[in-house]
DNA sequence: AATTCTAACTAACAATCGTTAGTTTTGTTT
DNA sequence: AAACAAAACTAACGATTGTTAGTTAGAATT
C-alpha cells in the first residue's frame, strides 16, 4: 500500500535534484516509493468542478448535489472522496492564496529597483489568474464562509501579502521612483484591479499573455496618459 | 383606505410644481391624497438591514431568519411589508445600478474633454460608494441570483455602462489626449478599481472624500510614477 | 364608541440542505 | 476462482430554507 505522504513533485527539474539527492545517501535502509500522479484523481476532479460552479454562483448557493449532478454522480458519492464540503473551499482558497504568498515572498527577497518589483507582481498576477481563475474568484468572494484556522490562516496571509506590496511602494516613494501619492491609495488601485482580473477572463481569452502584461504594466504603473 | 399609487414626490420642489398644477383644475370631482412619508418606512429598514447583512456573508448565506433577527422580529413579520427575499434582492441592486446609469449619461452629455469626463467618472463612483456601499457589494457579488426581467435589466444596464466608458476612452485616444494602449485594459483598469471601492471603507474612512477623489484621479489617470 | 387598519405574532408547510449508514457494483490483487 | 478494496449506489436523518395561513394586540379613523 502507498500512503500519500505529502510529498509533492512541482516539476521535473524538482525530480531531477530529488533522484541527485538520492544517488548521494545510498545507505537507506528502507524503501522509498516515488508515486507520481500523472492524471487528477477523482478527488481533483470533484474539486475543480465545484470551483467554476463557486465562481459561477458562489459558495453558498452551490450544494453538495449541484456538484454532484455536475460531476455525474450521486451526492452521497462525493464523500468517498472528500471529507465534506468545507474541505473543497479550503482547499481552493489556501492553494491559490499559498500561490500568492510564496510567489510575493520570492519578488520581496529579488534585488531588483522597487518599480521593477511592482512590475513582478503585477506579471505574477496574471499568470496566477490564468491557471487559478476560479481559485481567485472563490477567494475574493467567499473567503469568509472558511471557519477556525483556515479563517485565521488566509486572514493572515492576506494581511502579510498586503503589508509586502505596500513596503515595495514606500520604497519606491522613498527613493523618488515612485509618486509621492498616498500609499494606501496607489496599493489598493493597483491591487484591487489585479485581483479581479479573473472577472476579465472572456476578453482577456482573446489576448497574448505577454501582451496583456506588458498593457497592464504600462497603465497601472505610467497611467493613461 | 390611502393607496400607494406609485407617485413620489421627490422634493419640495416638485411638490410645489403640482401644487401649481391642481390651481388650474379645479374640476376635479374625485379626491387626492398626497401622502407623504418623511422618515424611511419599515420597508426600507429591512431593505437597508438586509443590505449590511448581504454585503457581510452574501445574498444565499443570509436568511430571511437572520434578517428578521437583526430586524428584532420574526421571519414571517417581514412579509407584512416585502413580497419576499428577492423584491430585497433586486430593489437593491436596481436602485444603485440606476444611480450609475444616470451618473454616466449626465457625464456623457457634458461638452467637457474626454480626460475631464474620466475625472467625473471618477467621482462620481466615489460618491456613490459612499452612500450605497452595502448596494455595490450586492450588485456586484449578487447580481446572478437575480430573476426574469431584473437580470435582464441590470446586465443590459451594466453593459451600456461599460460601451458607454469605452467610447469616452477611445474619444480621448483619437484626440490623442490618452495612450494608444489597448483601450480595453485601460477601461478594466480603472473601472475595476472603482467597482471595488467599497472593500476599502474602513481605510478611507479616515481620508477626507475630497482628497480621496483628488488622489484617486491622479493615480488611475497619471499612474504612479 | 365602533370600526378599520397595521404590523406584529404562532404554527406549520413542502422543499432542500449537508451528511451518515448500510449496501451493491466494479475493478484489482492474490 | 476467491478475496479484497475502491467507489458508486439507495435511503434516510435532523436541520434549515422561503413562504403561507390564520390570529391578535394596539393604533388610527370614522
Amino acid at each position: 500500500m502507498i500512503n500519500d505522504c505529502g510529498l509533492w513533485i512541482a516539476d521535473f527539474s524538482t525530480l531531477r535534484r530529488f533522484r541527485f539527492l538520492l544517488k548521494f545517501r545510498e545507505d537507506f535502509d528502507f524503501n522509498i516509493y516515488i508515486y507520481i500522479q500523472m492524471k487528477p484523481n477523482r478527488k481533483q476532479e470533484i474539486i475543480q468542478i465545484a470551483a467554476s460552479l463557486f465562481k459561477e454562483k458562489g459558495y453558498s448557493a452551490v450544494s453538495m448535489r449541484d456538484i454532484a449532478q455536475a460531476m455525474d454522480m450521486k451526492a452521497a458519492s462525493l464523500y468517498n472522496h472528500i471529507t465534506g464540503k468545507q474541505e473543497i473551499l479550503s482547499t481552493l482558497i489556501i492553494e491559490v492564496a499559498s500561490a500568492f504568498t510564496s510567489g510575493m515572498s520570492q519578488i520581496i527577497s529579488t534585488k531588483v529597483t522597487p518599480l521593477q518589483k511592482i512590475e513582478k507582481v503585477i506579471e505574477m498576477h496574471i499568470d496566477i489568474t490564468v491557471n487559478y481563475s476560479e481559485n481567485i474568484a472563490t477567494l475574493n468572494n467567499d473567503w469568509m464562509h472558511l471557519k477556525g484556522n483556515d479563517l485565521k490562516r488566509v486572514v493572515q496571509m492576506r494581511e502579510d501579502y498586503e503589508e509586502n506590496f505596500r513596503s515595495i511602494i514606500n520604497a519606491g516613494i522613498s527613493e523618488g521612483s515612485i509618486k509621492p501619492q498616498h500609499p494606501e491609495v496607489i496599493l489598493f488601485s493597483i491591487l484591487s484591479t489585479l485581483r479581479t482580473l479573473y472577472l476579465w477572463n472572456e476578453k482577456r481569452g482573446k489576448m497574448e499573455v505577454n501582451i496583456l502584461k506588458k498593457d497592464m504594466v504600462a497603465v497601472l504603473i505610467g497611467g493613461v496618459i
